[in-house]
DNA sequence: GTTAGCACTCGAAAGGGAGGAGTGCTAACA
DNA sequence: TGTTAGCACTCCTCCCTTTCGAGTGCTAAC
């Protein structure tokens, strides 16, 4: 079957269609809004052989047709093009972020929040493993006869606290001091390079009574070893609510719990690397590996840190979600933060030439 | 018309077999489920009579009754009994939770949690006001050249950290010396005690160079200023798409985005005090004054730091919600926490002599 | 290659009983 | 006087049928 340029018209005009009424688009509906030179008919004769090709499905007999995933698969590697400007609505509220926060955590929330505002979907942001970050600095500080706070500062200054009990009494003046030590030796190294023959040198090195710094020691390395690796932050997912392909209640249930599911996110996103390119992700219905995500799409972008990819920005949608409008957001957020992001190289695969949807 | 003890029994029942079925209940199953000395004729006549007092309606001419919020009015009131003892599951839980954790706020997650698993019901805590917690300990922390951490510890052990802008480049031990005169300036204040006249006079106090110290302590007082005052922590809250009363979508999302509205819920659940007494607050239906809650009933507990009421902690179900349940729950937590709710007083009100439901 | 016409399909919506759960009322009974 | 059996009545729910219409595929004409 030849692949003609008036098809691939038809094509993402049933993808337009489909988008906006979420109702199978009918032959007449194409000829009246999107290709009024030609007859229904006509477009008849091409919708059958686009479903011939496995661009698009009838759900029963007499009803139009709906795009497959293979028919998506097409319009986002190659129809699809991108909004040239996001809107101002956006800009305002980039500007407002840029200026705001050095924080790559509740930067990373925000930016979530951000994406989700702009595009009614839910967003689902994956934040950097504590665990595999740099130390930048570590303080020890006192809070009462039997604990004190242990604050790590990472990369991205990212900072966690936490309190650890204190076997024996200690003053102030000390916790400092062993600050000072820990400082040297750690800072730089990985959470997870944090191990117990280091450990054991320090303590060594230490001069402090053995016995005071062994327990401190110990409270630490526990404290390192239960950091809680990947956490996971969800943004707007009452939006799910909205589309009626989700008036089911089971299956909105379904997807909503599996936003709640941290480890099974983590899974997901971790499994594939992104392609080389736009840098962006799209998983289009059945690709999804996990089950609760057959009737969605999801777009990802990943963040890094000093070239290393730490995490995952994700939009969830339902398979005919706006993908333009999305990857069109996701894309301006990547120029707006190239540090986060790195410069995006553009899209790989060319456009078609002259598709002009409307 | 007279209470009987036999009208409250009929009651009782009409209400616990409602919150198993969720369908109107009739006289024939009440006759035979819970009082099956008595025919369903007679219960009939009772039911006319509960319904003409207000405590039972009728959705329709043909269909069994359901208790109305008047009625539940009065199960909470005087009917309800208490589970004698929190289950097994919940006690293990408890311990781990009292081993695991001192600080506040992550407790309080936690407890929010574990109502949550507890009930099967959305729980909603209002999180400690930083702004009006005293100041325990704070310290700034070198991060780079531009900026420096701050990091603050307020009663309860909550730690709050917010990176700060330099103006100029300051030494690590300008910044420790800082911070402690910092210390001894303002330990033991809310930060809503910190105000300009304050750090004016610490400005003067301070030997460093007045002009670093002005831009410091500037970006410490804005720091204050912005805390965030009242965040709202939610758990569960998809656990509202498993009851029938929200299989109307448009019900489901409206509640769902009631918890979403921070504010919203911070203005509710301290519009009213909590009555002397169990220490509870139940709001039944149209007893809410938030629209948006009006198929709800909400029970709420508040919680203290040093005497003085913080926060509160609160659990959201259909309105046939199991009451008890929620209220035993709820209250075995505040005799497991007596320091963050006190001793609860037990119920004020006496149950009826004899009432056995089943 | 395009289009008008037409028969055909099939889901959605509307109509119409049948069934049944539940009520209120009455009259008889202990 | 309270309790109960019996009965007529109501009205919701379920299911079946019919109707309607949107949409298709095919054919023949342009």
């Amino acid at each position: 079957m030849e692949m003609s340029e008036r098809k691939l018209q038809i094509l993402q005009a049933i993808i337009l269609n489909y988008l906006e009424t979420a109702e199978p688009v009918g032959s007449r509906t194409i000829s009246r809004r999107f290709l009024m030179d030609l007859s229904s008919a006509t477009i008849r004769n091409e919708m059958s052989d686009l479903e011939e090709m496995g661009l698009i499905e009838q759900p029963h007999t007499s009803a139009g047709r709906i795009p497959s995933s293979k028919g998506y698969r097409l319009y986002v590697d190659q129809l699809m093009k991108r909004d040239t400007v996001d809107d101002q609505q956006m800009n305002i509220l980039m500007n407002l972020l840029k200026n705001k926060t050095v924080q790559l955590d509740s930067l990373l929330r925000e930016i979530g929040d951000l994406l989700s505002t702009m595009t009614k979907y839910p967003t689902v942001v994956t934040m950097p493993q504590i665990k595999q970050s740099a130390l930048k600095h570590l303080q020890l500080m006192p809070l009462d006869e039997h604990s004190a706070i242990l604050v790590l500062v990472t990369d991205g200054n990212i900072v966690r606290n936490h309190v650890i009990p204190l076997q024996h009494e200690m003053k102030e003046t000390d916790l400092y001091r062993i600050s000072d030590v820990l400082n040297k030796e750690l800072s730089g190294l990985s959470l997870s390079q944090m191990d117990l023959p280091l450990i054991q040198k320090i303590k060594r090195d230490c001069h402090v009574e053995p016995e005071i710094m062994e327990s401190l020691l110990n409270a630490i390395s526990d404290t390192l070893e239960h950091a809680k690796d990947g956490d996971v932050f969800t943004s707007g997912a009452t939006n799910i609510l909205s589309f009626p392909e989700f008036s089911d209640i089971a299956r909105a249930r379904s997807l909503m719990e599996f936003f709640n599911q941290k480890d099974q996110i983590l899974h997901m996103v971790s499994t594939e690397e992104r392609p080389v390119g736009t840098g962006l992700k799209i998983r289009i219905g059945t690709e999804n590996t996990i089950e609760q995500l057959h009737d969605c799409s999801i777009v990802t972008a990943n963040y890094r840190y000093k070239d290393r990819t730490i995490g995952t920005i994700s939009v969830v949608g339902p398979i005919r979600m706006d993908y333009q409008k999305v990857v069109s957001a996701l894309e301006g957020l990547m120029l707006d933060f190239p540090d986060l992001f790195g410069k995006p190289t553009g899209p790989d695969i060319g456009s078609l030439p002259d598709s002009k949807a409307n």
